[in-house]
DNA sequence: ATAGGGTTAG
C-alpha cells in the first residue's frame, strides 16, 4: 500500500496498531505510531483509542495515557479504551478516577466502560468498592449483559468472594461458555477444587461444550490438587471434543501428569503431540526434572533448540530445577551463565532460588551465600528462606543465623525460622541453646502453630492437601 | 476503532 499511490487513512493505522497489539510487537507499535505522527493526519478517536489499548496491552500505560491527553474531547470508545487501560494495569484507582470523568463529562457509559472499570479490581481490601461498581451496574440496567456478567463474576472471586460470583451467575438469564468459565476457574483458584469439577460436570450435563481455555484451567486445579482420576477423564474429554491439537491443553496435560507423580505419561502426551509451543517443551522438562530424570530433561532441551525455539525465562527455571533435583552442580552453573551470555535473559529472583538450593544442598553454603550478595536486588525472603534450609541440613549454625536475622526482619511475625534454627542446634544436641531460642519466640510475643497435613487413601481426593507428604 | 474466562516457573 505504502508503494502505491493509495494513502493510508486513521482506519489503516488502527487496523496495523491493533495487529502489534496481537503480536505483543512493541518495536512494531512504535514504529508504526511513528508513522502515525508523520503521516500528517489529524489525532483522531479512532487511531488514538487503538494506540491505547495496544500501549496498554503491553504494559506500557504512561504512554497510553500520552496519547489520550492529547485528545481535547475524547468520546467514549477512546474513554473506554483509558478506563481499560488502567484497569488492566493494576491501576483501580486511576481507573476509577477516570470513570468519574467521564461521568462529569456527561457521557453515557456503556458495558464495555463497566468491564474495563472491573479488570482492575483484584484485592479482597477493595471489596468495598466491588460491591458499589457492582450496584451501580445493575442500577444502569447491565445485569443482561454477559460480559458484564462474566467479568462481574470474576472480579468476585479475584476478591476472594466467590460466593457473592455465584449468585451473579444464577441471576443471569443467559448464561454462555465463558461465563461458566469465570466461575469453574474462579473455584479452581480459590483451591474450591471439588466444587469446580462438579460444575464443570454440571456445564456438559446442560450440553455446553468445553473449549481449550476451560480445559486447560480445570487440567490445572487437577494437577494442583493432585488427582490423577478426573485428570485421566478430562484427558478422554480432550479426545472426544478435538481439543488434542492445542497448545495450552497440551501442556495444561503434561503439567498434570506430572504433578500426580506419572512423568512418563506426561512424557508420552508430549511425544505424541503434533504442535508444540515453548510451554509445551517448559512443561515437560519441569515434569521430567521434579522426577530427577535430569539427561531426558537436558535431551528435551537440546531438540528445543534444534527446532529454533527461543527458550525463556520459564526454561531455564525448569533447567535449573533439573539441577537442583539430581545435585547437577556444574550443570547448573554453567547454565545460569549461558542463560544471561549466550540467551541474553536476566536472572530472576526465581533463578537465585535454584541456585542458591543447587549450591547449598551441595554444601556449598560459602558459595550460596556470595552469590545472594551479587544479586541486582535485595534477597526476598524466598531466597533466603532456600539458604536457611540449607543450614539446616547441614547444621551450619552460623551462617544460619545471619541468615536467620535477615529473615527476622523481611517477616518478624514468622515464627517457621527461629523454629528452623531451633532446629540446628537440636540435632546438634545444643538443648540450652534451643530453649534460648524458644524462650526469645515467645518473648516478642510470637506463637508456633502446630503443622497439619492430610493425606488422602487413594480413592477420595484429597481436600486441603499438602503436596510435601 | 473498544469488551469477559487462560496452559508452564520459588
Amino acid at each position: 500500500m505504502r508503494k502505491t499511490e493509495v494513502n493510508p487513512d486513521n482506519y489503516t493505522f488502527a487496523c496495523v496498531l491493533r495487529a502489534c497489539m496481537e503480536k505483543s510487537d512493541s518495536r512494531g507499535l512504535r514504529v508504526v505510531h511513528g508513522g502515525v505522527v508523520v503521516s500528517g493526519l489529524e489525532p483522531d478517536m479512532t487511531t488514538s483509542s487503538a494506540l491505547v489499548n495496544a500501549y496498554a496491552k503491553l504494559g506500557q500505560v504512561e504512554e497510553a495515557c500520552n496519547v489520550f491527553n492529547k485528545i481535547a474531547q475524547p468520546d467514549l470508545v477512546l474513554c473506554n479504551s483509558m478506563v481499560t487501560a488502567y484497569g488492566h494495569g493494576g491501576f483501580w484507582d486511576k481507573s476509577l478516577e477516570m470513570f468519574r470523568e467521564m461521568l462529569k463529562m456527561g457521557i453515557h457509559i456503556d458495558g464495555y466502560t463497566l468491564v474495563g472499570l472491573l479488570s482492575g479490581f483484584a484485592d479482597p481490601s477493595l471489596l468495598e468498592i466491588c460491591q458499589g461498581i457492582h450496584g451501580l451496574c445493575l442500577k444502569a440496567g447491565f445485569d443482561y449483559n454477559g460480559y458484564v456478567g462474566s467479568s462481574l463474576v470474576s472480579m468476585y472471586s479475584r476478591c476472594g468472594c466467590l460466593y457473592s460470583g455465584y449468585r451473579v451467575f444464577s441471576s443471569l438469564s443467559q448464561v454462555d461458555l465463558v461465563i461458566w468459565s469465570s466461575l469453574i476457574t474462579g473455584f479452581s483458584q480459590s483451591r474450591d477444587y471439588e466444587m469446580a469439577m462438579l460444575l464443570f460436570k454440571e456445564m456438559n450435563m446442560k450440553g455446553v461444550k468445553g473449549d481449550a481455555i476451560l480445559t486447560a484451567s480445570v487440567l490445572a486445579a487437577c494437577a494442583k490438587f493432585v488427582v490423577v482420576q478426573p485428570g485421566k477423564e478430562i484427558h478422554g474429554y480432550v479426545f472426544r471434543h478435538g481439543l488434542v491439537l492445542n497448545v495450552m491443553v497440551t501442556s495444561a496435560l503434561i503439567d498434570m501428569y506430572s504433578k500426580c507423580g506419572f512423568a512418563h505419561l506426561g512424557l508420552r502426551v508430549f511425544e505424541t503431540a503434533s504442535e508444540k509451543s515453548v510451554v509445551v517443551y517448559n512443561s515437560v522438562i519441569t515434569g521430567l526434572g521434579s522426577h530427577g530424570l535430569a539427561s531426558q530433561a537436558f535431551g528435551i532441551f537440546e531438540e528445543m533448540l534444534f527446532k529454533r525455539l527461543i527458550p525463556d525465562q520459564c526454561t531455564f527455571s525448569a533447567l535449573l530445577n533439573t539441577c537442583s533435583h539430581a545435585e547437577l552442580v556444574k550443570e547448573g552453573c554453567d547454565l545460569f551463565k549461558r542463560m544471561e551470555v549466550e540467551f541474553g535473559i536476566a536472572a530472576r529472583t526465581e533463578h537465585y532460588v535454584y541456585m542458591v538450593k543447587l549450591l547449598g544442598m551441595a554444601g556449598e553454603l560459602g558459595k550460596a551465600y556470595d552469590l545472594i550478595q551479587k544479586m541486582p536486588n535485595p534477597p526476598d525472603s524466598g531466597v533466603l528462606g532456600a539458604l536457611l534450609s540449607c543450614c539446616v541440613v547441614h547444621g551450619n549454625l552460623e551462617l544460619g543465623k545471619i541468615v536467620s536475622s535477615q529473615l527476622s526482619q523481611l517477616e518478624p511475625e514468622k515464627t517457621a525460622y527461629g523454629v528452623m534454627l531451633s532446629n540446628i542446634c537440636a540435632n546438634d544436641g545444643k538443648w540450652d541453646d534451643v530453649r534460648k531460642l524458644r524462650d526469645d519466640m515467645v518473648g516478642i510475643g510470637l506463637k508456633k502453630s502446630p503443622g497439619l497435613s492430610r493425606v488422602g487413601d487413594g480413592n477420595v481426593p484429597y481436600s486441603n492437601c499438602n503436596r510435601d507428604i
